[in-house]
DNA sequence: ATCGCCATGTTATAATATAACATACGTTTA
DNA sequence: TAAACGTATGTTATATTATAACATGGCGAT
């Protein structure tokens, strides 16, 4: 049984794991989901993903503008803003309201209803589905509301944090 | 057995309710805890919490801000952040990351873990506790996160605007 | 070849939030 | 009682996050 390790389990992501996998998969995903689309994979669009896919790092609009300007791309913030809808509308991307900042999706490809665990500390973001985070929205259903989306960001600390914070 | 309304279901909050209740139970609750912690009961900080209990609408702070030009008082931004910081710490007040604004509590007295659900269209809050949520962080444990905070947010219509956009 | 689409670029500004310092007032303390 | 202190409020300036509106340029379809 092949697993990919980025699936498994959303704890490695604070922990040492092989980073090429993640950044890897992820890119050929987008690829793929951008010819069967027809989008344009641009090198604008490439090169935010890849700042995204970094590390578990969540970024700033304004950090990720500072990275293209030395890149070499324009740097106002619309550049920025644009390219981050567009990688969310896709499913490659997530907002962190939390930090006002935006991670890699670590569930690529599946229609998910995704949940964060964001350290207090490193601020690193391990995405977790909705089944692993025991959130079960059908039971939310008695009030006579109609849900559409769930926000779930929980706030904490992460194994490599907590282990520091022990020494 | 004489219950609260306003505890019983969350769902009241989206339909006419004797809003004279909510009112004065958390003014009430807001006086008695200033009174025993010793903190200080201000005009700034009993006009701020009105506002809020005025009906279930969050308000953005500048809006707050707004209104409290209207009444006298000073009106620069630190002014409402700082009541509305000092309402958040008491357990008075929630903020609303969605909507970038604030809204009082609804389960006044008791620690929780609140969550809410929010009509994208009336833009009125609820606040439902973790159990009625669906939301079992408990369950989020297997990951070696240390758990300290949750915020759950869900987005949907309220019956209110259900019955509204049906017609 | 030109039209239209869409990504990118630019300019300006809106919306949200905080830092740092000033004032005012009641309480404690010398 | 006067000085020292703590805390709430007030003020000025600025930081941070985000969007509106319009301009340019490439590229494929007709």
């Amino acid at each position: 049984m092949k697993k990919n390790p980025t699936q498994k389990y959303a704890s490695i992501i604070f922990k040492k794991h092989n980073h090429n996998v993640c950044f890897n998969n992820a890119m050929k995903a987008f690829q793929k989901h951008c010819f069967e689309k027809n989008l344009k994979l641009t090198p604008l669009r490439i090169k935010v993903f890849e700042f995204l896919l970094r590390d578990h790092q969540p970024l700033g609009a304004y950090q990720i503008l500072d990275m293209l300007r030395d890149s070499g791309f324009g740097s106002t913030p619309p550049i920025a803003y644009r390219v981050l809808d567009f990688l969310i509308e896709q499913g490659f991307a997530h907002k962190i309201k939390r930090l006002n900042a935006f991670v890699a999706c670590s569930h690529l490809g599946s229609t998910h209803s995704p949940a964060f665990m964001i350290c207090r500390k490193c601020e690193k973001v391990a995405e977790i589905n909705e089944k692993e985070s025991g959130v079960n929205l059908k039971k939310a259903a008695p009030f006579d509301f109609k849900i559409e989306e769930a926000v779930i960001e929980v706030i904490g600390l992460c194994i490599s944090c907590i282990t520091v914070e022990a020494t």
